[in-house]
DNA sequence: CTTTACAATAAGTTATAACTTATATAAGCT
DNA sequence: AGCTTATATAAGTTATAACTTATTGTAAAG
């Protein structure tokens, strides 16, 4: 699963990032994802089936009951990509110490 | 800086992930970033003014340049905000570690 | 001080997202 | 079978996103 677009644009939203964290303190069905939210239960199906879509949770049949939980591969490729940019975040940060080490240096003639 | 909607659906873009990824390289200016897409100048800018409202990356002024560089503080939310998620799976994996060892516990009437 | 280079803004178009209400499907209970 | 509960799908509305071309603003260079 790599669908980056998808994965993303589920989390932008706050109702899909609250269904998540919800997920993330165990499975829940529609009804349960429903009753703290001021929005229809149509609603919250559409969110779910975007956040399936996205790889981000997966389903399971209970009879009529369809609980939802955390899909552990779908968030990696995200938190990776992110990885990315933290890394690169970091390696700047290395150059500007490097630079500001430089400064001194230059500034008294000795490094302090 | 927390808002988590824009930041997001900032990344949600292919051209905007793409931009970043330039920028994590170090810094670059627009025409720079007009280059490698096959996009007119106004739609990079709107793709940088949604990263810039976002707090992913910042510009400096340089002459009639406007050089971008990413923004450290940016990323961190979202990147926090996933890590919720991933610890919450890794405990969820946990349990059920426990669950599995609990089964073979049962089924032999000892730990195997 | 006019031209050129770099970038931002304006206005218009088209596609998509996020809801709503109404309706369908499917399982469980009596 | 008929009623209820759980969920999905359909259709319609409104707001927003992602582009385009045209234009404007601003700094540097001749």
């Amino acid at each position: 699963m790599d669908d980056l677009d998808a994965k993303f644009a589920a989390l932008a939203d706050p109702t899909r990032r609250a269904i998540l964290a919800r997920l993330s303190q165990g499975e829940a069905t529609v009804n349960e994802l429903v009753d703290p939210f001021e929005m229809s239960q149509p609603a919250i199906s559409q969110h779910l089936k975007v956040l399936e879509g996205a790889g981000l949770i997966v389903s399971r049949v209970d009879g009529a009951k369809r609980p939802r939980r955390l899909a552990a591969a779908g968030i990696e490729a995200m938190d990776q990509w992110l990885a990315m940019l933290r890394t690169a975040l970091e390696k700047n940060y290395d150059r500007l110490d490097e630079v500001l080490a430089g400064i001194n240096q230059n500034k008294n003639g000795e490094i302090r």
